[in-house]
Parts: C-alpha cells; structure tokens; sequence
DNA sequence: CATAATAATGTTATAATGTAACAACTTTAA
DNA sequence: TTAAAGTTGTTACATTATAACATTATTATG
C-alpha cells in the first residue's frame, strides 16, 4: 500500500468525518475541539475521536503536534518524504505550515545513523511568528 | 545573566527538590512522577512541581520533551547552542541523548529565516530505538 | 452462501496531564 | 523599612487521553 492510499472513499464513516472536520479548519484542532464540532453528526465521546484519528495519523493524512496537543490534516506539497516533515506554527495567528527539506532530511538521517540509532518517528516543530503577522 | 547562571546555589527549595529528581533520574520524568517522588519532602500538589520546572525550563537546566509529556535534566556537552538542541528517545529503554549539530542548526536557521519566520522555539524529537537497545 | 476474522462503532468510566485563583510568606533592592 | 518581586501552599478545576466491554459492519475464505 502506498503512501496515500487511503483516499476519501476508503475511510469509514466516523474517519471521514474527523478528516473533514479538519481538512475545512484553518488550523490545527485539538481532539476535543473536534468532538465539539461533531457533535451534530452523533459523536458522543472521545474514543470516537481518538480512534479515527488514529487511523488517519496511520495512513499519513493527517500529523499530530506534539507541541500542541492537536492535529492537522496533511497539507505537504509533494509526498516524496513523509518521514521528515517539520512544522512552522504560528504562536499569533495558530497558522501551521508543513515543509520537508532534502538537506535538513539528509542530515538528519547522518545524525541518527552515527548514532546506530533506529528511527521510527520524528518530531521536528518551530514555534514564533509567521511573515503575516509580524509584518503588520 | 548567561545561560547556565542559575548554578544550584541560587535555587529555591524547591526547585532544587525537583532539580535533584530529575538529574538522579535515569530518564525523563512526567510532572506526576516528580511529584510522587517528592512526597517525603512535603509536596502536596502539581503545581508545587510545575511552578519549579517551568522556572528550571526558563533556566536551561530542563528540558521538555513534547512528544512525551515529560521532563529532562539538561545534559548536553557544551554549551554553545541551546537554541537548536535535538533528542535522541529510546522507546525501548527510555534513554534519552541531547545533542546539537552544527550543520543542522545552519540549515534549520536558513528554512526559518527564507519563510520570514521569527522563532522562539524549536522542538527536535526522535524516537526509536537506540544501539545499546537494538544491539541485543 | 456461510462463517470466521477483522475492522469499526457506541458507551461508561477513569487515568493522566496541566492551569486558575487566592492567600500567605520570604527575599531582594531602594 | 518598606515596596516589589519571587516563592510557597492549597483547593478546585480544565484539558487531554485511555481502558474495558458490548455490539454491529465489513471483508476474506472455504
């Protein structure tokens, strides 16, 4: 399978309904927030979020910030190199961006290399003000 | 007032309770553990343990990790550049290695610095599995 | 088709993590 | 010596996440 093969059609009810609450958010959603605005479509309790987002999450279409406690649908440009996604997120206007780099990628991957070290997932998170917001 | 100013010395109590915690603990510590911990020395509440380490943090004697919920004596060699420090998260046995790098920092300066991003903080997490660990 | 296996759902309860707010006391600096 | 800043203790509460169990739906296989 790979990497986004879990289009729209694939997804259960309840996983499309989380995806879509994310995918119309501007930003990042935290998973109660989620719950909130699912309500009116019969969601009762936070298993019910927790458990399609952990499916999304599995099958990369949607990240979560660890540094937020919150989640996002995945927005990268491209889809070549999922395992170095970094995030700029905007402490003003809660704006995210998602960006991969080859650089950044392959240094990283030099880094944990000489360290003998087994990766399996990277968290790479910026937090400041974005170009909008410390222009005005 | 540089960076590691805040020797013990100038600690209050405690901050130095919890400072002690974590620099005794092989590995990271969630609030809660620290608290448990801490009993016997008349600690009765959270915020006793957040109050310290959000003023450790502050002194760059602590570190968070985001993607665990937890908390680290500082223990990078050197001191050159806590702005860009990365961690290395043992899922097997808990380990935790702090470590910067030069080429990384350069580059992590020159994404952010192209997207007219003004950073305050970065969080570099890996988890996986470390050499002692997949060596066995 | 039958039916076994897997996935998804609904629900109640609880665990784990983190903060607000208020009152008191201690240390530092003017 | 007294005002300001920092620290502490405490109660209550908010937020984030998971355990556990019962049920229904979907998929794969003989």
């Amino acid at each position: 399978m790979n990497e986004h093969a879990h289009i729209s059609a694939n997804l259960s009810k309840n996983q499309l309904l989380v995806m879509d609450a994310l995918t119309n958010s501007d930003g990042p959603l935290s998973a109660y927030a989620i719950l909130d605005q699912l309500c009116d479509q019969g969601f009762r309790a936070p298993q019910q979020v927790y458990r399609a987002l952990k499916k999304l999450v599995d099958f990369n279409m949607v990240h979560r910030l660890e540094s937020l406690n919150a989640f996002v649908a995945c927005r990268h440009p491209g889809r070549e190199d999922h395992e170095t996604l970094a995030f700029m997120i905007c402490e003003n206007c809660g704006q995210v961006s998602e960006f991969t780099d080859n650089l950044l990628s392959k240094r990283l991957q030099h880094l944990t290399g000489a360290a003998h070290f087994v990766l399996n997932k990277m968290t790479i998170e910026f937090r400041g003000i974005c170009i909008n917001c410390h222009s005005t």
